[in-house]
RNA sequence: GGGCACUUGGCGCAGUGGUUAGCGCGCUACGUUCACAUCGUAGAGGUCGCUGGUUCAAAUCCAGCAGUGCCCACCA
């Protein structure tokens, strides 16, 4: 064959092809040929904007992979389709980044001062901003790129200050002091999303206090004790309650409240506590619940405060260690005991969280919390897998206000006056479905396309932002933002650890498409994206892939040949045959198609892509290949009828067409270059907008 | 402490009641004029975690047990 190499090269072939993609215009819905508009359906989906802290990993290059299946395939069945990319702003994990990098050059951001280090912010975006979206083209993703939206767009920031606005008159926002998370590094406010508990060995240490002995695991917060609180039932300690007992400390004689509250828990330890408001969340209720003292002793800067006597500007860490000793000289040490501890963690940056006192904005849950529920519990919403429910409904049944200001530079400003602090990302991330289609605006394409088809996103970020977009589309627009919501697997390696950047144990997709081209790891990685939580990464998967094209090319060439011979042209979608004389091997590959055809499309729209991704390479290498095209050969050969010979010519590019079809989803750029090629009559521009096969009939 | 998921050939996974349990990668033997050696043909390899139950029939449904992983939670 003249024009078509041996092998399949995928270098020559996706740069070439991506071009004339984005040339047609059909990536915009606006742009798409007529015949789409006046069918009157949408399909959209908001791509889920990664953070512009860096490059693209496997979980991106998965859930992108889905969504352009998806998408493409939408597109082919006639829908008005609308695949909307973007970025985050990612407030913390950026800022944290960029710090990084002033690191290196023996800066902090406070050298540089606010208005400095955001422009240096911004600088930073622009370059990841066209790394992130260079890979999804590299990925082959047929998103409308006139459409790119960012978090901290002009547009996007007025719909973000519109929404606190709303909030704040509605008396959903309020300032408070709380004890909040807060991580000393980032030197920020977190919410409880974005805490991350590990377990660690530690000590529980026994501290007499009078004639009550207590247990904890952090002996330096006992400066911050305002009382001591026992269980109401606890026949041990009924006696103190509501009285004042006097106690020994290592900063010298004190007294001390002992309180009665149910939530203590008798079993543990010695069935007393101590009671640090300023410093534990738990014990900030019971000080707001018995009307007690907040004293804080560790500051902003991880550091014990001035009211720590002595201890005062040591790290909690050294304070703890001193405090052991002093408390061992006086003698109020009883005993220690090993006990595992699990302690509270940045979920950005690892630093220990410590728990302090702190004003702070919080938004009310209660009434958004009922919102997020409503459309899941109605089935108007649906989540795939469904069992995700379970957790969704379970978070937002005990959900805590949340606490919206974060002590950050980079982000959006609180809108009110005086105000220094910065919002939550996901604050704003939350709007995502409808303030990229244009709100608070009333748009066309939010007439058009609002509410959304499909959220595909990572179980990690249920929480974080998929209950946060929910109730937030129904406060602001009064409907669902999405219709279905898939949560895809994790990619983990093989052994089943964390892909990690930092640990080694990552795999950059793009390097995966400089080895084995685009389509072979799209398919590599959809044809392991089965029912499972997670996908162990094998890239024995991306071999089979390139294989796989390899074949497709292979068939493709071969059809194309025995075409060319009598140049011969088929329908793109009818086939006419005379049925009597079809041969067996003719009517068995014709079924196989029609039945392949079906069951691939109900795997999609269930998204079940692995076994989309298995059915369809068993239907093309062994029905089609192995079998059908070795007999067309027989068909073929010069003794037989001229009328077979035409026929067979006629199924072999049938089949291969309606094969391309279905393919294209799943390896868009071959499948393109090959339908290029192809005579077929009443050819289109591109086969992104051929007509997606019916599951007709046999022949 | 609660919840969820998983356990099938060397490795990674399909298969959710019915003939000899499949796929990819790997492995063995043979085969290169005629689409493809990134291939073809043939083949080796599994008591489907364990125990009990339901059924004419179970990898598949139920119960218990064991192991692995994940998520949630204010045990100080």
């Amino acid at each position: 064959m003249k024009n078509l190499s041996k092998t399949y090269n995928p270098k020559e072939v996706e740069d070439k092809i991506y071009k004339l993609w984005e040339k047609s215009g059909f990536f915009n819905p606006d742009k798409l040929p007529k015949s789409y508009n006046l069918k009157a359906k949408s399909y959209c989906i908001v791509i889920p904007p990664p953070n512009i802290t860096g490059e693209l990993h496997m979980g991106h290059a998965l859930n992108a992979a889905c969504q352009d299946v998806l998408v493409r395939k939408k597109r082919m069945e006639g829908f008005k389709t609308l695949w909307l990319p973007g970025l985050d702003h990612a407030g913390i994990a950026t800022q944290n980044a960029v710090e990084k990098e002033l690191k290196k050059e023996g800066k902090t951001r406070f050298d540089l001062g606010r208005k400095k280090f955001i422009k240096r912010v911004w600088q930073w975006k622009k370059k990841y901003r066209n790394t992130i979206l260079g890979q999804f083209k590299k990925l082959g993703c047929s998103l409308d790129w006139s459409r790119t939206r960012f978090t901290m767009d002009k547009d996007y920031s007025i719909a973000v200050n519109q929404v606190f606005s709303h909030y704040y008159k509605k008396g959903w926002i309020y300032q408070g002091e709380r004890t909040i998370n807060w991580c000393t590094r980032c030197s920020t406010s977190l919410s409880d999303l974005e805490v991350i508990y590990k377990e660690e060995p530690a000590e529980l240490y026994y501290i007499k206090y009078g004639p009550i002995t207590i247990a904890t695991v952090r002996p330096e917060t006992k400066l911050g004790d305002t009382a001591v609180a026992v269980n109401p039932k606890d026949i041990r300690y009924k006696k103190y309650i509501s009285k004042t007992i006097k106690i020994q400390t290592v900063l010298g004689k004190a007294e001390m409240k002992v309180i009665g509250d149910k939530s203590v828990d008798m079993s543990f330890g010695t069935g007393a506590m101590k009671v640090t408001p300023a410093h534990d969340m738990h014990d900030f209720e019971l000080s707001e619940k018995h009307g007690l003292e907040k004293k804080q002793v560790i500051g902003d800067d991880g550091k014990m405060t001035s009211i720590s006597g002595k201890y005062a500007g040591m790290t909690v860490m050294d304070a703890r260690k001193e405090i052991v000793k002093d408390m061992r000289k006086i003698g109020i040490l009883e005993k220690t005991e090993p006990y595992t501890h699990s302690i509270a963690c940045c979920y950005r940056c690892d630093t220990i969280l410590e728990p302090i006192l702190s004003k702070q904005w919080f938004l009310k849950m209660k009434e958004l919390a009922k919102l997020a529920k409503k459309p899941v519990k109605t089935g108007e919403m649906k989540f795939y897998p469904k069992s995700f429910e379970k957790g969704y409904f379970a978070w937002l049944d005990n959900v805590r206000d949340w606490c919206i200001s974060r002590q950050l530079w980079w982000g959006h400003r609180i809108p009110l006056k005086g105000e220094t602090d910065v919002l939550d990302t996901w604050f704003s991330a939350a709007l995502w479905p409808f303030a990229t289609l244009g709100w608070p605006k009333k748009t066309k394409d939010l007439k058009e396309f609002y509410p959304t088809d499909v959220l595909s996103t990572a179980r990690d970020i249920m929480n974080l932002w998929v209950a946060r977009m929910i109730f937030s589309g129904m406060e602001f627009m009064k409907k669902i933002p999405f219709r279905k919501v898939y949560i895809h697997p994790i990619v983990l390696t093989k052994e089943g650890k964390r892909m990690s950047k930092s640990l080694g144990t990552g795999m950059d997709p793009i390097q995966l498409i400089e080895k084995y081209g685009a389509d072979a790891t799209r398919f590599g990685i959809l044809y392991q994206v089965m029912r499972g939580q997670d996908i162990r990464f094998m890239e024995d998967n991306m071999v089979m892939g390139k294989k796989f094209c390899n074949k497709i090319w292979n068939a493709s060439r071969f059809v194309l040949l025995q075409a060319e011979n009598t140049k011969h042209k088929t329908q793109s979608a009818k086939l006419k045959l005379n049925a009597q004389n079809l041969t067996p091997a003719d009517k068995k590959i014709l079924k196989s198609l029609g039945k392949i055809i079906k069951s691939i499309d109900q795997d999609i729209e269930s998204f079940r892509f692995g076994q989309a991704a298995h059915k369809i390479y068993d239907f093309f290498w062994h029905d089609f290949c192995d079998i059908y095209l070795e007999k067309s050969k027989k068909q073929l050969s010069d003794n037989v009828h001229y009328s077979v010979k035409i026929q067979t010519q006629q199924i072999l590019l049938y089949v291969l067409l309606n094969s391309l079809k279905i393919l294209h989803p799943f390896v868009p750029f071959i499948t393109e270059e090959i339908y290029q090629r192809i005579p077929v009559k009443k050819k289109k521009k591109s086969l992104m907008i051929e007509t997606w096969p019916q599951p007709a009939k046999a022949g």
